[in-house]
DNA sequence: TCACAATATGGAGATTGCCTCCGCTTTGTC
DNA sequence: GACAAAGCGGAGGCAATCTCCATATTGTGA
């Protein structure tokens, strides 16, 4: 659980590098449990340390997420090397979806911080959804070269999309069978085969 | 602006009345300022009454945001009856959509609040919500009868669709051109025409 | 017209969460 | 082991929600 946070500056005092790895394990669990809108004074108080140093450590709830998110976000950038080498990019773009839009639900809240953030470069959570951002525009350009996507669809569209699609499934409470619907519904469209013009 | 909540039980006393329109009336102009969440207590102050008073004639958030919304919540329903006597029953599930998607951005976090409502029958907005929900059944079941949509799309799920895209163009401060961007990129659906199966 | 019961009021204050500030403690280096 | 730098915690200011009840207003029946 020792993230590497520590190597990108001077690196933390021991005792502040211990602090730093409790609080991102609690708040992990914390965001898992109550969402992304957990209380962070509550954080910081299962971690054992004052409000004053979570808030040194993450000044802003995003920073948090975004460190409790680290793991969850590499995951994503391995599968997405996964399927750029897969065989069929069609496919590979609907499992790109699905799994985007489960991820998106491992916490309550989540869709919601990271359009958020997605509109703000200099939110930390943005960065950290480098994985994600680039790996939906990758493997939806690779599908398009196949041509198995409209060439007028644009990744930013397709991420707040899948974006919303989460978020809608969450609200609705939805089971991964109703997640699944909601997403063939839209890569689908609307439309029976018979009226395609 | 005398709402007709009054007629319902007992009606209420004048000077309780006033408060009750005042506190509407204040309370359209907050959210449409400051979005859904904006500061009850607020509102009231702004209101000239005490907390107490608005607590009592709307015990919860989502009891005032109906009351706001009744007017609009109206208009959707004589939308949706001028629609359902319009010529192509496709085109008219195309102008519902647009219009419920713009509806829902009246106020900031609107499409939030309704999805949640929708949640919980016992909520006062999910009965405020009712001429949208029936409206998107009607125009949706006569745009299936035409052929004009897939047989498997469920209403439940386009007021979820439609309510989603509502919340990714807000939170994306898109403009309408952006909005109806989105909308069609859902009804014609990602895939290109050649490879419909 | 007036008195009184029913109705309604408002604002103080309990609670919860956010975030900052700064005097004290811990660490690690020389 | 001493001292500067780094880090800490928690008190407390702020904002929002929502409740409670002593007080005030209304309208009705005599």
């Amino acid at each position: 659980m020792t993230t590497d946070a520590a190597t990108l500056k001077r690196p933390l005092r021991a005792d502040a590098q211990r602090n730093y790895d409790k609080i991102v394990q609690v708040a992990a669990q914390a965001f898992a449990e109550k969402g992304t809108g957990a209380s962070l004074d509550d954080i910081a108080c299962r971690a054992g340390v004052g409000p004053g140093t979570l808030y040194r450590h993450f000044p802003t709830r995003d920073a948090l997420l975004a460190a409790a998110l680290h793991g969850a976000l590499d995951e994503l950038g391995d599968t997405a090397r996964r399927l750029m080498a897969a065989d069929d990019p069609a496919a590979a773009l609907d499992e790109w979806i699905l799994e985007l839009a489960r991820h998106l639900r491992t916490y309550g809240g989540l869709p919601e911080s990271i359009a958020t953030a997605l509109q703000d470069p200099s939110s930390p959570l943005c960065t950290s959804c480098q994985p994600m951002t680039a790996g939906t525009a990758k493997i939806l350009a690779r599908a398009k070269e196949a041509g198995a996507v409209r060439a007028d669809v644009q990744a930013s569209d397709l991420n707040a999309l899948i974006g919303s699609l989460a978020w809608a499934s969450e609200r609705r409470g939805d089971s991964d069978a109703a997640l699944r619907r909601l997403i063939k519904l839209v890569t689908d469209g609307l439309r029976p085969l018979s009226v395609v013009e």
